[in-house]
DNA sequence: TTGAAAGCGATACCAG
DNA sequence: CTGGTATCGCTTTCAA
């Protein structure tokens, strides 16, 4: 920028100005600085910038994501990205692995970077270290899971509804034995959906047998494992829920060794790509990342624009998609 | 980091030397400064530290994907992180949308956040913006897509040879007509896998009918319509190569609603999570996104590291999982 | 081992 | 409309 005033003959506060778009500068000089800017190959430095300027905003923000390759995250990542370049904000996006030290950590390199504010999907119920950045002055929203401090926004899925609605739809179509595949319990929608699955049984009059319960399933094996060890049992159960996309699929292969057609109706929570062509279609309880994700960036640059009410907990509707796979109790 | 220096008594460099852990500090004094960050919740400041810093690094590095909503993006993405984190760098991910404004308009941001290096999947031929940035000093590597310049590094799937095989397959099962589908034709894999596909037919000595082939197909409803159009035609293929992952599933709506199981015989390229369950199962062409991602880091990180030998051409191979969509002609 | 002073690239404030 | 000067938070250089 000096090499800019020095070639352009002017002051740096004028190079400054143009770069800045500020009114208030005379053709001549405009003309001059651009085409200095133009011969020297001059690039804004707007790190440098951020550290002067007094709002200190670095037109950037963080999203620390479960894992930024699954489809359920990558969903939400795609539609922060598009609110966040209409403000010319940056997004540096990260995978917790449901790992608390690697959420610490991630989270210390964003502040460290002085990002304006952070999205994130908190790994466990202990909030601690996530609200000690926030009340070091680091706006943050958390998505996917409830926020229990008033300082954090959230913005959540509808997991309760959306299990009993699954319960429901069992339940009607003569099901009496439903099991259910549930993620970590240290996970929040994990336990919300549980919750749903329990409420739901007891809105349409079922017994909670916890034989056919498996929680703490993580990944696509282990849910094969599961789905394996629910089928082998005593009394097994007529219809399942998966409370998870990985264990969904973790299911739908056990239950496809088990017969080539399924013998036990399933629903799966969070909806895939192809489940329609599945055989049979997969029934869920579809969840709607791009809005969760938009929401959740619009929350986030209304608390950058100055909102400072308190926390909101913000529900986005679930819905369930029948498709073929939660057919009559045989 | 003043106000820690005055509250431990000490020099700001003195502060500085602790915080970056340089040896040569007393015992004494390093307590005093730990306790005064401790007390004062102090937060060092990367942006800063980088200005001043003589290697200028920022510790940051950015992605341009096609659309980081893309599994085969997204795959590709968690790799990079996966080697980013190691040498303590945050990645900023952006998707271009296969649009060369947005691209430049990223790049440009990028730039300006003085990240140390840029992964980028270019979005044309036309590289002459990136490569304005690479002489102006930024470090680059091209993933998925071949550089023309020996300034950048590249690293690419071997596109044609996925193609041959996949050609090889069908002809050996006594296909001889062979229909192809392909993505916009800017887009270099898109070409590169329309000559492999060519160069297949030749090599098991197959015409090339143009009536069987449909280039510049966009997304999931044009590879449906596409594929309506070529199952519609006087001498329809009897077999079906499609050149991407949201065209495969596009083709396989097709077929299926063509008929319960296809009449045609199809592979994909790209592999997709439940290919292998759906009705037949489908055969790809496997690319390993998580290698090429890996590789291209690893790439990035060497030049950073002072390797200034001319830009590399990696190939990452691929290969044909038969599964059973190929089988013999009707 | 420790600190004083200069300066990274830019903006803010105020004077002309 | 334009420019001089202080300063953002930190590291570097050099002297003590």
């Amino acid at each position: 920028m000096r090499d800019v005033a020095a070639l352009a003959r002017v002051s740096l506060k004028t190079v400054s100005r143009v770069v800045n778009r500020e009114p208030g500068v005379s053709d001549d000089l405009l003309d001059r600085v651009e085409e200095a800017i133009r011969l020297l190959g001059y690039r804004h430095d707007a790190t440098a910038s951020s550290l002067r300027r007094t709002d200190r905003r670095t037109a950037t923000i963080g999203l620390l994501l479960d894992d930024v390759a699954n489809p359920f995250s990558s969903a939400i990542h795609r539609a922060i990205e598009d609110v966040a370049r209409q403000r010319q904000t940056l997004v540096f996006a990260g995978s917790s692995d449901s790992d608390a030290g690697r959420e610490a950590e991630f989270v210390r390199a964003l502040a460290a970077r002085r990002v304006d504010g952070l999205i994130v999907m908190p790994v466990g119920p202990d909030h601690a270290a996530l609200l000690h950045e926030r009340q070091l002055g680091l706006p943050m929203v958390f998505i996917d899971r409830l926020a229990t401090s008033s300082a954090v926004d959230s913005v959540v899925a509808d997991n309760r509804g959306g299990l009993r609605a699954a319960v429901r739809h069992l339940a009607e179509a003569g099901h009496q034995r439903i099991g259910f595949l549930g993620d970590l319990r240290t996970i929040w929608t994990a336990e919300e959906r549980y919750l749903g699955y329990v409420e739901g049984l007891a809105t349409y009059g079922l017994q909670l047998d916890p034989m056919l319960v498996r929680r703490d399933v993580r990944g696509v094996e282990a849910a094969e494992r599961a789905t394996h060890a629910l089928l082998g049992c005593a009394h097994p159960p007529t219809a399942l829920i998966t409370g998870q996309n990985l264990l969904t699929i973790g299911a739908i292969r056990a239950l496809r060794a088990a017969g080539p057609h399924f013998q036990v109706a399933m629903i799966g929570f969070d909806d895939f790509p192809l489940a329609d062509l599945l055989s049979p279609p997969v029934t869920v309880v579809a969840q709607d990342p791009v809005a969760m994700g938009q929401t959740a960036a619009l929350r986030l640059f209304a608390r950058l624009d100055g909102d400072e009410s308190p926390g909101k907990q913000l529900v986005v509707p679930t819905h369930l998609i029948v498709r073929d796979s939660a057919g009559a109790a045989r």
